[in-house]
DNA sequence: TGGATTTGCTGGATATGGGA
DNA sequence: TCCCATATCCAGCAAATCCA
């Protein structure tokens, strides 16, 4: 059994060997680890606190008597430092009770495994893992709970197979047997998602892939007229929009598009002022799951010959949104005053980028929006949709 | 002893979690 | 939702260590 002492001293000297380039093979010269004691117990230089002193060396004498550690004492029976025995480690392992590093990372490698081939996502995080233990640096979303790490795993596979809206609390009971399961991995496991996928904002990740809080709907408005059940709903008679339930957006057989134009808004005030005869207006709710996808592909498959564009922020995540719906529908929709000429038009109503805009469009570049993204990184600016004059 | 190697420290950026 | 404290990561530089 190992006092508080001696098991400081055994960690700090591992957990230095654990960081070192000899723990990776690495090493071109022979190292050796040591700590000074009193770094490690500030209190161990203190006269008064005899107690610290005594218990400090009578650690160091039990781990240097069982071949652990080398140390040294001065005449006053002060100890400087204490000096890992390199060829004792497997021992000083086992004398603390402490799992090797080594047998760690390969546990955490044999949870990855189980997950490979499972979806892109898994298998880009996997690899960029493999790579971070090969490096020697620590493996993202694992905090030493490989339980907890292998159900970040299991919820990423499982999020990728949902296919109908789902609310989070019967996913979690579906993937976990348990309400409350996903609700404590749910940070790390967008987090994963929205480093190692494709998805427009990170607080979109969970409805992109259909886990909603609460029912949702698609809004649509203007010159066209859709059948759902039989029920014809004309909807360029109306003066204002419907919101169609994503529960019943399946079930819709027809849509007619009476106007020469489908466009997609970004944000619901601008679908709220927008108005045009010709044009059949669909809000997508500020983000687009498979439903969601699928209801823009229905409508292009009753409708190819029309034309298709998307109105959005000229901003990263603007351009992000219309990259990712053109990817995801297969639908070449052109973008409705995102270009330079109406970011210069209301100059004055734009706002300045942060340092996360500037990574983002600098990583859109050679994207398609390369003139205005240019003008935009030049003069430290960005425009949402609101300010935007839709005529 | 001096050059090569490796670690330690620091500050800045970013993420995260808790409390108001 | 915002603010604040804390944790984590990374790069750059200084210091410590190794060894010919």
């Amino acid at each position: 059994m190992t006092d508080k002492y001696e098991k400081q001293i055994l960690n700090s000297l591992l957990d230095k060997y654990e960081k070192s380039k000899s723990f990776m093979g690495g090493n071109k010269v022979n190292q050796s680890f040591a700590v000074s004691v009193d770094k490690l117990f500030s209190k161990y230089g203190d006269h008064s606190n005899f107690e610290v002193f005594q218990g400090v060396n009578e650690g160091i004498e039990v781990l240097a008597r069982k071949g652990l550690i080398s140390a040294k004492f001065d005449r006053a029976k002060v100890c400087s430092k204490v000096v890992l025995k390199i060829d004792k480690i497997d021992a000083a392992y086992l004398y603390l009770g402490r799992a090797p590093k080594k047998d760690i990372n390969q546990e955490v490698i044999n949870v990855l495994d189980r997950f490979a081939g499972k979806n892109q996502i898994l298998d880009s995080f996997r690899k960029e893992q493999i790579k971070r233990i090969g490096e020697n640096k620590s493996v993202q979303f694992f905090g030493g709970d490989l339980k907890e790490f292998e159900n970040i795993l299991l919820a990423v596979e499982s999020l990728l197979k949902v296919e109908s809206e789902t609310y989070a609390r019967d996913f979690s009971v579906k993937a976990f047997s348990d309400s409350k399961q996903f609700e404590k991995l749910k940070n790390k496991v967008v987090s994963l998602l929205y480093e190692y996928g494709d998805f427009p904002e990170k607080d979109q990740v969970l409805e992109s892939l259909n886990i909603v809080k609460n029912p949702t709907y698609v809004n649509v408005k203007g010159a066209g007229a859709i059948l759902i059940s039989g029920q014809k709903i004309d909807l360029g008679v109306l003066y204002g929009d419907i919101g169609i339930s994503s529960s019943i957006l399946e079930d819709i057989e027809k849509i007619d598009i009476t106007g020469s134009r489908v466009m997609t808004i970004e944000n619901l005030t601008s679908f709220h002022t927008a108005c045009d005869e010709d044009t059949f207006f669909i809000y997508l709710g500020g983000f687009h799951n498979m439903i969601r996808r699928e209801f823009i592909k229905k409508i292009y498959r009753q409708n190819s010959d029309k034309e298709y564009c998307h109105f959005g922020d000229i901003d990263a995540g603007g351009f992000y949104i219309l990259n990712h719906l053109k990817k995801e529908t297969n639908v070449d929709f052109k973008p409705f005053k995102m270009d330079l000429d109406t970011l210069k038009k209301y100059q004055d109503s734009s706002k300045k980028l942060t340092d996360s805009d500037r990574k983002r469009l600098k990583d859109l570049m050679g994207k398609g929006f390369d003139e205005v993204i240019e003008h935009m990184l030049a003069h430290d600016c960005k425009l949402e949709q609101e300010a935007v004059d839709f005529r």
